[in-house]
DNA sequence: GCTGGCACTCGCGTAGACTGAGTGCCAGCC
DNA sequence: GGCTGGCACTCAGTCTACGCGAGTGCCAGC
């Protein structure tokens, strides 16, 4: 079911008209654009079986027409992929990433920043899931008698932390055995083979070792789930309905649902979801336009921005483009992380 | 400038009726209140006085009254201290801190949300800043041969981490040494003291111990500014003006700002801020009602719920100090953090 | 000093009229 | 056959007028 050139090309433009006014658009409008060189009565028509094939719809009788999803989708496929990106927004990529420093997780909170500055939305960046990651370091602390604490730190530079307690106090020496232990166990070894090592000897640190390997398996786990959001609130002034802005807002504090709704989309190839696409049901007005991003260690996560079905597809899709391209270069050659 | 029996109690009625219904509130519905036994018209002549005293205004001629913040101010400080909490509350936070266990920063994050599900409103939850915890065990990890990690570890269960880069690359035994070194300085002295010690040694790992030191002294400032926030889906339903809801969430996205916030209203005692006593020109209709936690090792942080001026204070205040008491205890009796 | 009465104010909700953007359809033109 | 101009029709949004009612300030009298 494909559609003429000039059905096409009327579509676009009801498209690209109602996401800079966010009015129903009608056929005059249409047709004074110079990229439609026909009577508004011809368009009207055309947009008549727009309009039966589900591309558009009529808010009422005696109004212009606005898109549905179909229509978005439409839309969004025929941009294609990212354009290039508008000179300002470069400008500011390249000197955020010129800038770039410090710690990862600084360095993706900030990102999710930029992100919702160029695109004037709500932004998310999710952490690295570092799969492929190995274990540099595990190292066993005391906090109190009973209480310990494992952290170990990856090829990635993140750092993972456990907290545990056990039965009975340990020896220093115990403790120190432990320790040796577990980075002949662990260090070395990816991440995601944690789950399935086991600390084997008999030594007198053995048993706490195994707690430690347990919890760092956990830690492992946790680190996953991290989110940094930035610009909720300009989601206040896209939407009227408050209603609205309180669930899509609902939807963000919710971490762990979008980051499956990110994977989700990431694994099915999509880069973007409209309205119900997304299979979250609070953001069927919203579209989320998502790219992977990728370091080193073979660690991956998704940034993503998020706003109003009908949001500057092109320029977004362009921001999230490069904002991806870049920070996975930065990772990936990076000196710095 | 205290107020006569009656003045007062007439205040707080309309108070409460305001903040029950958002709606001016007229002589009439004061009379009828059961708490002040005269007619409509003597409360309207008292009304008038609170009026020219700077207690209420009139939205216009003919409208009930509504608080000012002077208002507002003399009902908070009327109610006293932290009421006994709403059974449903108490049995909210008991389950709570039975079921509480994990890390720290989980913990902090999990109270937000609870302190928002109880209040309705948005809540935020600062990170400890543990000035008097003690440093338990630094780690120097080599994550390229140019980049190290520094990770330290405190008695509070809380985990520093630093990426920094250095010219030239380092053998292991140098590694080692710088190791050494830095467990035999930091390892026992107070976060707050950290800044003001010194590697002194020469030892082939010095020039990296003291580099790593530094590393760990930018980890402490980093630190202070963890901030859990929850319930700001909330904030959509509070107020109809979406610029103020806008501005709000904004302020929210600003932690250091909301950080800062939270420091001067608990240094100056207050538990209530209202309105421009905030100090922050954007929550000029915002109430925050703050309550400081402390833990064992001495770290303290600022459990908070922000909502409109028009808030439940009584209801509030009790929610806020019901939870700041039940975490300082977990926290320093705790046998899980 | 409190109260009931009274004249006055004014925001808000409702009803009706008007406007104008937009539609569908049709007859005619190229 | 497809495009166009013309035309009658629809209907959301805006404006105005108007009455209602909640609320006020003031005052005379108990």
């Amino acid at each position: 079911m494909s559609l003429d050139d000039r059905k096409s090309a009327i579509l676009r433009a009801v498209v690209q008209q109602y996401i800079e006014t966010a009015q129903p658009v009608g056929s005059g409008t249409v047709a004074r654009r110079h990229d439609v060189a026909v009577s508004p009565a011809t368009v009207r028509s055309e947009m008549h079986d727009l309009e039966t094939e589900g591309y558009l719809v009529q808010p009422h009788t005696s109004a212009g027409r606005v898109p549905t999803e179909k229509g978005y989708r439409y839309f969004v496929d025929s941009i294609g992929g990212a354009g290039p990106l508008d000179p300002t927004n470069v400008a500011k990529v390249s000197e955020f990433f010129a800038a770039a420093h410090g710690e990862l997780e600084q360095l993706l909170g900030q990102t999710s920043h930029l992100l919702s500055t160029l695109t004037d939305s709500a932004a998310v960046v999710t952490g690295t899931e570092a799969a492929d990651a190995t274990i540099r370091s595990v190292q066993l602390v005391d906090l109190s008698p009973t209480l310990f604490m494992a952290v170990a730190v990856t090829s990635a530079g993140s750092v993972m932390k456990h907290t545990f307690e056990v039965e009975g106090e340990a020896a220093a020496a115990e403790l120190q055995d432990a320790g040796e232990l577990l980075s002949a166990t662990l260090v070395g070894s990816s991440l995601s083979a944690v789950g399935s090592l086991a600390v084997v000897s008999d030594r007198p640190g053995a048993a706490l070792a195994a707690r430690t390997l347990e919890a760092v398996a956990r830690g492992v786990q946790a680190e996953r789930d991290l989110l940094y959001v930035d610009g909720t609130s300009r989601i206040a002034n896209v939407f009227d309905a408050r209603e609205t802005v309180e669930s899509v807002l609902t939807v963000l504090e919710k971490q762990f649902v979008v980051v499956g709704l990110l994977k989700e989309i990431v694994d099915s190839g999509l880069t973007v979801a409209i309205g119900s696409e997304t299979g979250v049901e609070p953001l069927a007005q919203c579209s989320v336009v998502v790219a992977p991003y990728r370091s080193d260690s073979g660690a991956t996560g998704a940034i993503a921005v998020l706003g109003p079905t009908r949001m500057d597809y092109a320029g977004t899709v362009s921001a999230v483009a490069a904002v991806s391209e870049r920070l996975s270069r930065l990772l990936t050659e990076g000196q710095e992380r």
